[in-house]
DNA sequence: TTCTCGTTTCCTGTTT
DNA sequence: AAAACAGGAAACGAGA
């Protein structure tokens, strides 16, 4: 990895960036679509690469927002295909950088991400960071699983964006939502207007079942 | 290429 | 009245 220009590290894997070339990468994707830099926290922006590429595209936005959330995921995507060797996404069992540089909280639970998330994995990933998805849905009962949509058509431009689909809304997320009844993903809450709750099909979402220590 | 799955889109009717 | 909820039906795109 020898460097010369500023920006060598643009021309590696991005698993090999340290967190100034994280931060580099991060403030040149923020001057380039002219976010507004002052809705971030810096704290959130430190991690090394390794850290950065293991984050999916839920997360990414949980962090960033989903503007600049997207550009983040699809560009380190593309840096991954095109410099990130072999791996088309990073290796789970990676020992994992703990220095003092990553996010001290910074332990995602290791759920197995298969390619093309689906929706009610989605929802799910949105919901197991309450403190960072921006107010977006909340947990009614933790433990039962039940949640509520708090901004139900800003997630919905989420999924429309992971999805490539501008015209999302919540009406036709709602129905994807319905199939999931018979499908036993999410029981029915009724009553409860934008109130969903898992079901037993689904997983990932429970305390114990992560293992976050709670 | 066809088939399935998981939605997406549209719609009509009901409920809150 | 507006926003959600209910599902049927059909179209769709990705992947096997």
């Amino acid at each position: 990895m020898c460097g010369t220009a500023l920006s060598w590290y643009r021309q590696v894997n991005p698993q090999c960036w340290t967190s100034e070339h994280v931060l580099e990468w991060i403030s040149d994707h923020v001057d380039r679509i002219k976010f507004d830099a002052s809705t971030l926290t810096l704290d959130y922006c430190t991690m090394d690469g390794a850290t950065l590429c293991q984050m999916n595209h839920d997360q990414m936005i949980s962090i960033f927002g989903p503007q600049l959330g997207l550009h983040l995921h699809q560009s380190l995507q593309e840096h991954k295909t095109k410099y990130g060797g072999m791996f088309g996404f990073p290796n789970p069992s990676s020992p994992e950088s703990r220095s003092s540089d990553s996010d001290p909280e910074f332990s995602y639970p290791q759920i197995s991400t298969p390619r093309g998330t689906h929706l009610w994995e989605f929802i799910r990933d949105i919901l197991i960071h309450p403190e960072r998805n921006q107010g977006l849905m909340k947990w009614e009962d933790r433990r039962e699983g039940i949640f509520k949509f708090l901004k139900s058509e800003a997630v919905a431009q989420m999924w429309g964006q992971k999805k490539k689909n501008s015209s999302m809304t919540y009406e036709k997320l709602s129905r994807a939502m319905r199939y999931y009844y018979k499908r036993e993903i999410l029981e029915r809450v009724d009553g409860r207007r934008l109130v969903y709750k898992f079901g037993k099909n689904s997983s990932g979402w429970k305390t114990e079942e992560v293992g976050m220590g709670m």
